[in-house]
DNA sequence: ATGGTAGACCTTCTA
């Protein structure tokens, strides 16, 4: 079972470059983030047409998370639980009912930028309420991943300059303890147990020629429940997406586990 | 040197 996750940057500006990654790398379960567009508008024929099953979570503009399934999804939520007010579109969590059943919740974290303000409060209180989601699916004992664009740099091992990046949410250490607290409800990173090179990104700056100087950071992250974490085979990220044509800023992860 | 780019879209916000 090949489970990936991957912030697309726009679903509909980079659908040939998905489409590709798609086809080379036959993933059986992805969650997308930053579809950034309605559920009418996500290009659903298209990866049909490659043996999935779709579940959407669309938002206009921004936001917006799917999940991709060669097998049948079901029980679909939609939205992170313990906030009926809020609207955006981060979250969707569903059983992939394959032999083995696999759960699987796609996750767009906020970004929280500026520190300090409403946007910073909302990403730190985003984060306790995916922690208690987190305990609740882990009540279940099941294989279960948390996927998705955390906006979270665990580690300074994560970001080619722990220095620049001192001032950003995604680096603050309340964003860094909440990360910490969840894995250590008792989730596996895959990439640290897979042996990744510390150096991993998984991100890289439109601007300022990040992609060029290397100077990215990992903040897409694959949490595996200890039920999963025994069946882990192996994780990687797909570093060479970035260079390709018209990139999204992110590339894929993704882990393999034993069927 | 406080820069730079990309996407959606109403002219600025988000990242």
């Amino acid at each position: 079972m090949k489970i990936a996750t991957w912030n697309v940057n726009s679903i509909n500006a980079h659908l040939p470059q998905a489409l590709a990654w798609f086809s080379q790398a036959a993933p059986d379960v992805v969650a997308l983030q930053e579809l950034k567009c309605v559920d009418e508008k996500f290009p659903y024929a298209a990866f049909e047409s490659l043996g999935y099953n779709i579940s959407v979570f669309g938002q206009k503009t921004y936001n917006g998370v799917a999940l991709l399934s060669k097998y049948p999804l079901e029980d679909v939520v939609r939205g992170l639980p313990g906030d009926d007010d809020d609207l955006q579109a981060r979250f969707i969590e569903a059983l992939v009912a394959a032999p083995r059943p696999f759960r699987v919740a796609g996750l767009y974290l906020p970004n929280g930028n500026p520190i300090g303000g409403d946007k910073f409060t909302y990403k730190l209180s985003w984060m306790d309420r995916l922690t208690l989601r987190a305990k609740a699916l882990l009540a279940l004992e099941e294989p279960l991943v948390l996927i998705g664009d955390y906006n979270v740099i665990p580690e300074a091992q994560d970001c080619y300059d722990p220095a620049a990046w001192s001032g950003d949410a995604l680096f603050q250490p309340e964003s860094r303890a909440r990360f910490r607290a969840l894995k250590w409800l008792g989730f596996t990173d895959a990439l640290e147990a897979a042996g990744a090179d510390p150096h991993a990104y998984t991100f890289w700056d439109y601007q300022a020629g990040a992609w060029p100087r290397d100077h990215g950071i990992r903040i897409d992250h694959i949490l595996a429940s200890p039920q999963a974490a025994d069946r882990l085979v192996s994780a990687q990220v797909f570093r060479e997406v970035r260079g390709l044509e018209k990139p999204s800023d992110h590339v894929p992860v993704m882990a393999e586990f034993a069927d």
